[in-house]
DNA sequence: CAGCATTGAGAACAGCGTTCTCGAAACGAA
DNA sequence: TTCGTTTCGAGAACGCTGTTCTCAATGCTG
């Protein structure tokens, strides 16, 4: 162990944060064994002794991405004044690809995200514990919104995380298929507010009491 | 051409039925071309003679199902009398998986319809034009009751296509993401029958005047 | 019958995730 | 120091995938 840095072994961080690059580089595809260890210059087994396959890479990409979207919208919501408007900003935040570790709502933060959707279903196939577990940071946050929300008497009685679910089920799957859909590359500020703005209220009137 | 049976070509009938079986027993993983050349017993060639790729089969695999759904749900909900309830019986349809060719929400049209909602968003990205219209004809109808809908005074004025696309995508992954996280293995029909009331209930309130 | 386009059977290729082998390096004990 | 043991990196190998290519058999046309 003498490294000049890493502890333990984060060899594990080193490989999800290779991943996590590739994933906004190359989407899916661009996410291979082979390609994290050329970019990490570790060994065949150095990962398998870390991770037990690539869907263990994947679920750990899903989480990360996620508790750092849950943390910092957390943060964002704390200043807004009622449930509502919390729940609406998430929502068009995660709409217009905020909450990504850099600023802007970039075109690599889409591709990731747009990738990260693509497995949820089949990792809800493969390994449902983990994935669930991996998504309830985010899940949780909006969970937690919505009981307030009902509290307030601003949202309708019900299930919370049942409706959190459906809420970013539709979020996270429609802005994908409508971003990707155009073959457009690069953002499109304006398209995606109104992305935002419409998907809202369609959540919005299916929630509010 | 001495075949018993078999006109110019529907050799691509033939192997779209195939595929369509498989992903029935085995899922998306059990779909595979050589699986369906050994079902068929063509030739690896006759494949791409009638295929591009892979990809072709599943799209033509996901517009035949869709196709189907939609003329079963044009003509059931042809009795009801207004546009909110035929709405309402075709969200519910889809999650009861009913609009499969075979009568019950039989566990395979589950594996099969869960299969399709999972190439969805990789097909959106690489190819939009083909899979929207794939989707058209089911997508259509949805927007059909929801122009109705808003000529009737019941559904809110807005983008109906739009709405419909929504409707659509937050039903699809919506229950396949819940029927597969639950490891039991058959339908369990009570369980998919709140699941088809609540999905139901969400979508009305977003939509309704 | 001769020539030619079509097509079936399957080998071959490139890539993937995963496992295995093997030799070098590191470490602890005598 | 030296030996034995354990650890681990480098990469070959395996089985699978989608796709392409080769080649000979087949059937149609002149």
């Amino acid at each position: 162990m003498s490294e000049v840095e890493g502890d333990v072994c984060d060899r594990a961080t080193q490989i999800v944060a290779a991943a996590y690059d590739l994933l906004d580089e190359a989407g899916l595809e661009g996410l291979t064994i082979r390609a994290v260890l050329l970019r990490t210059g570790l060994a065949r087994r150095a990962f398998y002794d870390c991770f037990a396959g690539k869907d263990d890479l994947v679920l750990a990409v899903f989480a990360h991405t996620l508790r750092l979207a849950a943390t910092l919208f957390a943060e964002q919501v704390d200043a807004l004044p009622d449930p509502m408007a919390r729940l609406r900003h998430i929502v068009t935040a995660i709409v217009l690809g905020r909450g990504m570790a850099d600023q802007a709502p970039s075109e690599q933060g889409q591709r990731r995200g747009a990738a990260l959707s693509r497995e949820h279903l089949r990792l809800a196939e493969a390994r449902p514990a983990a994935l669930q577990k991996a998504v309830s940071p985010l899940i949780d946050l909006i969970a937690r919104q919505m009981s307030d929300g009902m509290a307030a008497g601003q949202v309708r009685a019900a299930a919370a995380p049942w409706m959190a679910m459906l809420v970013y089920n539709l979020v996270s799957t429609t802005v994908h298929t409508e971003l990707l859909a155009e073959e457009g590359a690069r953002p499109d500020l304006q398209r995606r507010t109104v992305l935002a703005g419409d998907i809202w209220e369609f959540c919005w009137r299916a929630i509010k009491a």
